[in-house]
RNA sequence: GGAGAAGUCGCGUAGCUGGUCGAGCGCGCACGAUUGGAAAUCGUGUAUACCCCAAAAGGGUAUCGAGGGUUCGAAUCCCUCCUUCUCCGCCA
């Protein structure tokens, strides 16, 4: 959510920096600003008349109790209670409205972001040199299979298309790498949180997936149990709501947290036949980081998300390098985001296997998230950062491709050895 | 799933036969006094949001889990929902 304070001191501004998002949002705002307005005239007048009830009824008792005739102000007071009853009826329509255009609005990105999608971002920096093989590499998919790695069909069998089952060694690579992203944030200090994989609603609100993506994830519902669940598309939506209405002190910030949970997105009409195997699933194992902090320290919070990213994939002895993404490419909830993109040989281009982003206070202020300020006791919103830490389901095939020999072979890179009992190549 | 109890200002609690309750007390915290320094003691203060005001000062409104209702007036009465606890049942 933005902050009305800045949309009404400086309008143009913001639809200005909407538009370098892609987003049109003159109309919404001139049309916040008005409801804004006509809330505040309401308001106003639903005050004073409360004010006049409170006084007049604080005189109430004492009138009684000296005997005096209160008939003409009961009057009054059932008149001043249907006013208020009008001013309030209109005063909810109004501020639903009003809520409902506010939610809507996306992010504003950083001044510094190139205007425009996807076709403005722009690689900072690479490492390492691209894999280069002398002999024709295998698909991942034949790979896994060959090695017993992934049961596709069983997969599907169990739960439909875009699900597989990571079986033998495959299963426990998966699992090593998870073991390998956990070991080293926790070295790096940050808490292992285990989060529900189900959410409430407000949870994808406060993250900016809701009201407008709903669509992107699996809903539960439970009749006649009226409330909605729906699991988890990130734990970044479950992290960023765990202090929603909340204020913490100065002092705790910088929160610094880590997740894993599989993560379950609907996908629909995303396929694309390059993405052939567990590039785009409905379900993948992921490891999130998130960091609360105050306003002054998020900058830093990102350049730390970015190369603990970045050092998970050097880690791995992939090729990768980091873009920065244009203002259009970046997500609605996000003010600034880093992708981190690695080979698949299979696929032409480079693949985004972590995006690390800066929500600044656009969360904060959507679940309330605040603290307090040490020196002055002022309270202001924290702000969240979110980064993958990474996702599996990029790397896993990218590792598999990548290490492949000329028999269908993969090596297992040295960091992974210690969580697979030692096993140095998957045969 | 069944039966019952409860949710109050950071924490613990009082209030719940409706008006003087945004709300008492204790603890905590902050500042001050006292002290060589500390402990103890004493004093003062201690929510958030919105609106009015150029700002400060000040004023107004709302908030006692959430939302509705009754009433001239609700922390206090009624309804719905959420959460927690206890007991029973069922099951990891």
């Amino acid at each position: 959510m933005l902050d009305i304070k800045l949309i009404r001191e400086n309008p143009e501004e913001v639809k200005g920096r909407l538009r370098a998002k892609g987003a049109d949002c003159d109309e919404t705002i001139d049309r916040i600003l008005e409801l804004y307005a006509t809330r505040n005239q309401l308001k106003s007048k639903s005050d004073t008349a409360r004010s006049e009830q409170n006084k007049v009824s604080k005189q109430i008792p004492a009138m009684k109790k000296a005997g005096e005739d209160i008939s003409e102000i009961l009057n009054r007071m059932n008149a001043l209670k249907e006013e208020i009853k009008e001013y309030d009826a209109a005063l909810r329509e109004v501020e639903a409205e009003y809520e409902s255009l506010m939610l809507g609005l996306p992010n504003l990105p950083d001044p510094d972001l190139k205007p425009g999608g996807k076709e403005f971002n722009e690689p900072l920096r690479y490492y390492g040199e691209p894999h280069k093989f002398d002999f024709e590499p295998k698909h991942h998919v034949d790979l896994c299979t060959n090695l017993g790695l992934i049961d596709y069909e069983r997969g599907a069998k169990l739960a439909g298309s875009g699900f597989w089952i990571y079986t033998g060694t495959g299963a426990r690579l998966e699992w090593a790498l998870l073991n390998y992203f956990i070991d080293t944030h926790l070295a790096d200090g940050y808490e292992l949180l285990l989060v529900p994989h189900m959410l409430v609603y407000e949870c994808g609100l406060t993250a900016g997936q809701f009201p407008k993506f709903e669509d992107e994830v699996f809903k539960i519902a439970n009749p006649p149990d009226e409330r909605m669940h729906y699991m988890l598309p990130t734990a970044e939506a479950a992290l960023v709501s765990l202090y929603r209405n909340e204020i913490l002190s100065e002092s705790d910030l910088p929160k610094k947290l880590i997740s894993y949970t599989p993560c379950f997105r609907r996908e629909a009409g995303s396929y694309r036949s390059d993405e052939r195997g567990m590039v785009r699933g409905h379900q993948f194992n992921k490891v999130e980081m998130v960091q609360y902090t105050t306003p002054e320290g998020s900058d830093e919070a990102f350049e730390e998300l970015v190369t603990k990213a970045e050092n998970l994939v050097k880690g791995l002895g992939f090729h990768f390098r980091t873009v920065k993404l244009a203002a259009g490419d970046c997500s609605a909830a996000m003010a600034r985001t880093y992708d981190i993109e690695i080979q698949i040989p299979s696929m032409n281009g480079y693949k985004e296997v972590s995006s690390v982003s800066n929500a600044r206070d656009y969360q904060a202020r959507r679940g309330n998230m605040r603290f307090r300020r040490k020196d002055t006791g002022k309270i202001e919103y924290m702000h969240t950062l979110n980064g993958s830490g990474l996702a599996t389901s990029r790397i896993l095939p990218a590792l598999v491709e990548q290490n492949q020999l000329k028999d269908g072979s993969v090596v297992v890179p040295e960091a992974l050895r210690k969580y697979l009992g030692g096993i140095e190549t998957i045969k």
